[in-house]
DNA sequence: GTTGAGCGTT
């Protein structure tokens, strides 16, 4: 009796069912098509997201898969869970998250900074003069922006020109490129 | 060819 359908607490351990999964443990050259070809043979998917390090660019080895049907997702993920993708044993689960964090969002959304008001203080700032300041941008803003669930994966969907395929990367991938040396 | 714990930006 103690489980409660809003607790946060344990969502990492049990997710609800949703139509987007969260895939882990990715090798860091498994691509957004890669995860397209496997999990597509569930259902039709609304779209694949690979989590890219800001900084190198790279994989950070987690993605997020959209599928459109939530029974599909429930297959896939049971089916998926645990197999084995270029080389990793991948997790699969319901993701918690039900999308990327808002793009920066350009505009202030803080609460309206009262004075004194019980913003959360964030203090330290040594906020020279104006009462008027915004806290960092990052801050926790975009919690206020989950509504957004129904947001339209449909027309961000891109396609990519990529020539390469997955069975040929695994083999030899840029051999192709002889600097030919004299 | 870097491993890896991990829930999110272009």
């Amino acid at each position: 009796s103690k489980k409660d359908s809003h607790s946060h607490g344990d969502a990492r351990a049990n997710p609800d069912p949703n139509t987007c999964l969260g895939v882990f443990g990715l090798s860091l050259y498994t691509t957004e098509r890669d995860l397209r070809e496997v999990f597509s043979r569930h259902g039709p998917l609304a779209g694949v997201n690979v989590v890219y390090d800001q900084r190198t660019g790279r994989s950070r080895g987690f993605a997020f898969v959209y599928f459109e049907h939530i029974a599909d997702a429930k297959e896939a993920m049971e089916r998926a869970n645990g197999m084995e993708l270029d080389g990793r044993r991948i997790r699969v689960d319901y993701s918690i998250t039900k999308r990327a964090h808002t793009p920066t969002p350009g505009i202030y959304m803080g609460r309206p900074t009262h004075n004194g008001g019980g913003s959360s203080s964030s203090s330290g700032g040594g906020g020279g003069g104006g009462g008027r300041r915004r806290d960092s941008y990052y801050d926790r803003g975009y919690d206020r922006y989950d509504r957004y669930d129904e947001y339209d994966y449909r027309y961000s969907r891109r396609r990519s020109p990529s020539p390469y395929y997955s069975r040929y990367r695994s083999r030899s991938r840029s051999r192709s490129y002889s600097p030919r040396r004299y």
